[in-house]
DNA sequence: CACCTATATAGACGCTTGTCAATATAAGGT
DNA sequence: ACCTTATATTGACAAGCGTCTATATAGGTG
């Protein structure tokens, strides 16, 4: 955001730039719920857990998914904390336990809007 | 990760939890690779980036992408190097300008998973 | 060459995250 | 009622992140 309007100034090199004459589209809002979702995703773990999740949803209680990992019980309380908190997973109690699923609409909300960005540039798979 | 194979222990509860007899199907070095790129969006800042990036794609300067953000530009630098090593973006030096550009492959790497996830348990949009 | 401009890097600093051990909570069995 | 088991919460601590200011680098101009 340097020099823009310097039309008198002959000091400008030239060509110029910062040219781009437009704002940003996403409301704040919609970003900062997106880059939620990412983070969520943003830790090797918790990509794993998901991915189990979405192989044998409604199946997979938490003992099942400490079994896979060399943590601790907390730590992996703590990922599905977040992975919930993001709206990725969902969590219900059967007796004394508790199984995890994914939630769809979570992970169709990132899934449409990486979508909207392929369709947008001339990028497609 | 606690009681499974107890069957002759007669202490254990009537019903038994951990029975899925799975293993973890993504490789972890593409866990890594994922969360990786994951966590590179996990900021609304760089999601915005993004956004700007693939509706203007090679016409965005960093100049460009200073003045759409409250933030010094060593800051904005720091964020493109994030999504840049990530492989979510790359940069291309025209003359004294860096242009900045979406890299497809790294998008379609991300929307290819969160589809095969979608696939897989019974969730589409 | 000397200077200017655009971008990157280095260093500092406060805030957040990932992890664990310890403890709390809640559901079931006896 | 008491004990056991599964999961969540708390608190601590090291490591990582986001931001800034100051400085370096690299390309362009006169």
């Amino acid at each position: 955001m340097h020099s823009k309007p310097a039309d008198e100034l002959t000091l400008t090199p030239n060509v110029r730039c910062c040219t781009l004459q437009t704002s940003l589209r996403l409301p704040q809002s919609e970003a900062a719920g997106l880059a939620e979702m990412f983070k969520a995703m943003g830790h090797p773990v918790r990509v794993q857990i998901v991915d189990l999740l979405s192989r044998f949803g409604g199946q997979v209680c938490v003992c099942d998914i400490e079994a896979h990992f060399a943590l601790s019980q907390p730590t992996i309380s703590h990922h599905l904390r977040v992975l919930r908190q993001a709206g990725l997973v969902e969590a219900e109690q059967r007796g004394l336990w508790v199984y995890y699923v994914t939630a769809p609409e979570g992970l169709a909300r990132l899934r449409r809007y990486l979508s909207a960005l392929a369709h947008q540039d001339a990028s497609d798979d």
